[in-house]
DNA sequence: AGGGTGACTGCTA
DNA sequence: GTAGCAGCCACCC
């Protein structure tokens, strides 16, 4: 059983928060939680104990690309989170990087 | 109690 | 424009 702080909590609970197509990034979130450290936010969500219940694909970096795994869009896994992500109205590029930036959602 | 890691960011060469 | 380095906060060993 992993020991969910209340700071991951408050991680979680704000990506759940974040409306159906629109995305935010891990430095807006981290600035929200009142850390400025987008690091902090990513290791919560590595260690994100909620799986699909918390959308983790709505977080994307400041460079507007989508945070797969280890930073990078590696594996088919993050490939259909892009795809469900598409469903949603946010539609990204073969390469992970969001299409419409302004589908980035800043203030929730 | 201390050190190392990481799904990041920003600046500098 | 691309590549590399340092800084940052929270969690794990």
């Amino acid at each position: 059983m992993r020991v969910v702080t209340a700071f991951e909590q408050q991680v979680y609970e704000a990506i759940s928060a974040i409306p159906c197509g629109k995305v935010t990034t891990y430095k807006y979130l981290a600035q929200r939680l009142g850390c400025g450290s987008a690091q902090a936010v990513g290791q919560a969500l590595k260690r994100n104990p909620h799986a699909p219940q918390v959308p983790c694909h709505r977080v994307i970096n400041s460079q507007l690309k989508i945070a797969g795994y280890m930073g990078q869009v590696s594996g088919e896994e993050v490939q259909r989170k892009i795809d469900l992500l598409a469903a949603e109205g946010v539609e990204f590029d073969s390469d992970g990087y969001l299409e419409d930036c302004s589908l980035v959602l800043e203030e929730w």
